[in-house]
RNA sequence: GCGCCCAUAGCUCAAUUGGAUAGAGCGUUGGUCUACGGAACCAAAGGUUGCAGGUUCAACUCCUGCUGGGCGCGCCA
């Protein structure tokens, strides 16, 4: 993939093909946001705030900086909005700004420009976004899974969102490293240690592994008089027991490859699984340099580090000796810069954790100079329809295996409803992309920092923005390409000039709902970098919700295969880049799209 | 006690970080079916953004104080 190398240039002309020299699958566009924000900051000296109109009425664009500037500076801020707009040189790319209210500048895309870029983004496999000229190199955490316990609801949200950003980053040209932060050590491996030798099952282990581990913790945890016990396992763990040692490996072992098998499900991998254990060794050695250094200090026999605006300290080693998931922290964190340099560390969980990530970014902002971006990135919790946290009518945390399974079993009493015809084994294939699409969708979809309540019935309607929704809308596209009788149409141009139309014309946007289409399809890349910018996938959705809405009034107002040349090829390709960026932010939130539903 | 988060249409949620007339879906009401998948589309009704002040050209958004929920806080993770 070819990066973008400084300048791009535009091509402010249409109507010959040879105005483009796009050469395979270069990717050398500029995002409209990016022309007309340097244009407007070119003149201002500032920033110059665009953002999507508000209200289509006003335009496409507008840019709020000129407000600001005209406050600090005591202007007139009309009168300076005025000035910018004399001094900007758009023509090719726009109709002339307007001012309008306080100081807005509005601008109005023109079609023959629109048009232009989308047909740039239609011979470009990266539909016009393009690389990160500088790429950083990211770090994602996730939290939260422990070995030995099965996956529940709470850890669905960190999978999800983190996997979505990281795809994001990564499609953006970032370098992207996740690291999947396992529960491995602790004082629980103790009483499973303790229950696995008196009290083990290897039917039960064969059949259910960590059920059954589940099912010796908690027997060993109920029973108080074998704390002293299982306390002594622990400690021969922590001393090098090699039988406890070898045991805890099984635990791992037989736990990773359960974690595998909901992970595959969820189409989640991980460049590295770094558990607790492996920073075990270093964290010794934490404490001792935060002591020297000063920033930690004794305080009622513990170690801690006093940390401003909060009067809880971040305790790193108890009283006993022990050591806690803070150091573990801050020893994760160090590797984690020795090791690749990051630009950024993202954390991934649930905002109970907001004071702690809090401390142990101010203790490690004292430790590291420089210190990469920090950043929390911190969830709501999932709620049941009562408006509690999700939980079993037992009570019982919900068991992510079942939830994943009950979704596949509702998108295939549904398929099994509309579409009995198909093939068993399609319906199933069909099943398991609406049924596991649905759960992610509903995830990414509601804005992160928010409690939301699950709902089946929500996420598997076939309206509103859910995943359903969006993978019949990619159908209902591609079932153009099937009734236009061509052969493949999974990738763009695979079906000769007949299928994705002839990409000797240009798209041309006549109708005013081709021209909305086509103008929602360039705001894919500015979407792409809000997503980006403040960590929040349900922009992602919302944008593709907003495409499919446009196609669909294309769809309704256009005919397609029926057009005669050059309307046809146009509109063809303008479907085809439709399909190819719903399947492509669809792939970026981690959602399967289908051929036929 | 200190701290964090939340409160938006009947319900479930948005609102690009201070921008113009607060948007969707469900539900309700009424439309569209011989063009490409009706698992669809279009339209209407529905709001004092919890309350009271404040900041300014502009506040759902920021500040202060209330009310009502959720959560966290020295030896769990």
């Amino acid at each position: 993939m070819a990066r973008v190398s400084g300048k791009t240039r535009l091509s402010p002309t249409v109507g010959h093909s040879t105005s483009y020299c796009y050469s395979g699958s270069m990717s050398a566009m500029q995002s409209v946001t990016e022309i007309l924000s340097a244009a407007v900051e070119r003149a201002l000296g500032a920033p110059a705030l665009l953002r999507p109109c508000a209200n289509p009425q006003f335009g496409d664009y507008q840019a709020n900086g000129v407000m600001a500037v005209a406050k600090q500076t005591k202007q007139n801020p009309r009168t300076l909005a005025e000035k910018i707009v004399s001094q900007l040189s758009l023509d090719n790319v726009c109709e002339p700004p307007t001012v309008a209210g306080a100081g807005f500048i509005n601008f109005t895309l023109r079609g023959e420009f629109v048009g232009a870029q989308v047909t740039a983004a239609a011979r470009d496999d990266r539909h016009g976004v393009p690389v990160a000229m500088k790429p950083k190199t990211v770090v994602v955490d996730y939290c939260g899974v422990n070995v030995a316990k099965p996956m529940h609801i709470g850890h669905i949200r960190s999978t999800i969102i983190g996997d979505c950003l990281a795809r994001v980053l990564r499609f953006q040209g970032h370098r992207v490293i996740t690291d999947n932060h396992i529960g491995d050590w602790g004082t629980q491996f103790g009483m499973l240690l303790l229950g696995w030798k008196r009290n083990r099952n290897d039917d039960a282990i064969h059949a259910d592994p960590i059920a059954e581990l589940l099912r010796l913790y908690k027997l060993i945890n109920e029973r108080e008089e074998l704390r002293a016990e299982a306390k002594a396992e622990l400690v021969k763990l922590q001393q090098g027991d090699p039988e406890n040692l070898a045991i805890w490996r099984k635990f791992i072992e037989l736990s990773e490859s359960e974690f595998t098998k909901i992970y595959d499900r969820l189409g989640v991998r991980f460049d590295h699984t770094l558990g607790e254990s492996f920073y075990n060794p270093m964290l010794p050695g934490v404490v001792a340099e935060l002591r020297q250094r000063g920033i930690a200090t004794e305080s009622d026999g513990a170690i801690c580090v006093f940390v401003a605006g909060s009067k809880a300290p971040l305790i790193i080693q108890k009283a006993d000796g022990a050591f806690l998931y803070g150091t573990t922290d801050l020893a994760t964190l160090k590797y984690r810069l020795d090791q690749w340099h990051p630009d950024e560390v993202i954390y991934v969980t649930d905002g109970r954790q907001q004071l702690h990530f809090q401390q142990v970014f101010a203790v490690a902002r004292q430790w590291f100079q420089p210190i990469p971006d920090l950043r929390h990135v911190w969830f709501g919790t999932i709620l049941g329809e009562d408006g509690k946290p999700l939980k079993t009518r037992s009570g019982d945390l919900i068991k992510l295996e079942d939830l994943l399974n009950e979704a596949e079993e509702r998108a295939l009493a549904v398929v099994n409803a509309k579409n009995p015809e198909l093939p068993e084994e399609t319906r199933k294939q069909i099943a398991r992309a609406v049924g596991i699409g649905a759960v992610k969708y509903a995830d990414l979809s509601q804005s992160r920092t928010t409690d939301y309540i699950f709902s089946w019935d929500k996420m598997l309607a076939m309206n509103g923005n859910t995943a359903p929704y969006m993978q019949y809308a990619y159908v209902r596209v591609q079932s153009i390409f099937r009734k236009a009788d061509v052969g493949r149409v999974t990738s763009r141009g695979d079906g000769g000039p007949a299928a994705s139309g002839d990409a000797a014309y240009n798209i041309i946007l006549a109708h005013p709902s081709e021209l909305d289409l086509a103008k929602q399809i360039l705001r894919f890349t500015e979407t792409l970098q809000a997503v980006a910018d403040d960590d929040k996938p349900n922009w992602l959705t919302a944008y593709l919700y907003d495409l499919a809405g446009k196609f669909s009034a294309f769809y309704d107002n256009c005919p397609v295969i029926q057009s005669a040349e050059p309307t046809r090829s146009s509109r063809l390709q303008l479907c085809r880049l439709t399909a190819d960026i719903m399947k492509r932010g669809l792939n970026l939130l981690g959602i399967d799209v289908i051929e036929q539903m």
